[in-house]
DNA sequence: CCACATACGGACTGGCACGTTTGTTTTTTA
DNA sequence: TAAAAAACAAACGTGCCAGTCCGTATGTGG
């Protein structure tokens, strides 16, 4: 058999798959252990022994993993700044609308709002979404530009679940937008690379 | 006594009230009869007296109720287009940034995608919340303007969750977007008669 | 005034999800 | 190779929630 830190790796792999899947599918509302078990193949017991505080220890880990993922895609580009990531993102969103990784991270998001313990175990990974994805400097009021293009980006990933979704109409309204907003120079270059690396990174849905 | 459909009507209004406000302060996950009864004052009892299907019943009259609220107070303005009224609800949500029936009925809406049962009897008042506020056709695409506001609009609604949430910079941030996107010229007219009906209904959250 | 319908309150119950415990297999290490 | 630790599996108990039922009170129509 594998070694152990294998099997670790892979059954908390699979938790975190299963448990994003169900996110993007059913919601926040539909996530329950037995749940992400079936899903992931694995055992309660399993889930249990990896995190034994359920989804307060799981959903961190899962944030953190989604946000690994996109953070390290960024960086294979070189250094960006803000408005440059949040471009990318939207021209990402724009041409691969099945590729939903922020739906998973926003339903942990605001479910925190309702769960006091889920807000504490998740503030620390979500800080980091800010500024590793974002761009936000802590302390700092975020810039309006910014703050626009990330409700832009959260908008159009919601629009997804509306009985009138329409990928090529979401992309040609995001086009609309794009055309007002000026994104810099550089990110039309950037822009092969980064579709590029998303497409070969296998998405989250199957 | 008062009469009999008064206090239904006031029971009902009670249990709607307190939906909304838990909907808006601690998301659907926190969701439970139990709640919705300790806040609205009422038993469990009465709510199933008058919602014998627990939320399959009362949530589409959530739904309607804000739907018909904000028509209505779209409709004391005169007839307005689409676009006329996402800019509308758009600096609306920058000038009171409290006024979230958006956020109940963003929460109901994604909790259906999980939830088939929910996404059978709240079909018909989504469909209407698309016509009726978004000025959506049923059959035709949506417009690339229209669907670009409305995500705007969803995502500004969310960004009231975030960490870094200020109501200021989100106010300078959709002045940035608006400043870029031209609204049409008779919105700035209808603006203050807007607002002003906005202030005056009694907001959903305290 | 009486029969009835409606509005409401509260209790009972079944099921499901979570937290916990215990047992078994596999890998590591001494 | 034997002991220990880790990875997993499966069952048990408990609490909460929703579905249901019944009792009561208050209006309503005849």
């Amino acid at each position: 058999m594998a070694t152990q830190s294998e099997r670790s790796f892979l059954t908390q792999n699979r938790l975190i798959r299963a448990t994003v899947d169900i996110l993007v599918e059913q919601g926040y509302a539909a996530l329950g252990e037995q749940r992400i078990c079936m899903r992931a193949g694995v055992s309660r017991g399993a889930l249990r022994h990896h995190y034994p505080q359920g989804r307060y220890d799981l959903l961190p880990n899962v944030v953190e993993s989604l946000l690994d993922e996109e953070a390290s895609r960024m960086a294979s580009l070189g250094p960006l700044s803000a408005k440059e990531r949040l471009y990318l993102m939207l021209y990402g969103l724009m041409a691969m609308p099945k590729r939903q990784a922020s739906v998973a991270i926003l339903e942990i998001w605001m479910a925190a709002r309702g769960d006091a313990k889920l807000a504490r175990c998740t503030q620390a990974v979500f800080d980091d979404v800010l500024v590793r994805l974002f761009g936000h400097v802590p302390g700092q009021p975020a810039d309006p530009e910014e703050l626009a293009l990330r409700c832009l980006l959260h908008g159009a990933s919601l629009h997804r679940f509306s009985s009138d979704y329409d990928g090529e109409v979401l992309q040609a309204s995001l086009r609309w937008a794009m055309e007002r907003l000026e994104p810099p120079p550089k990110v039309s270059q950037l822009l092969p690379t980064w579709l590029e690396s998303a497409a070969r990174t296998e998405p989250a849905l199957a």
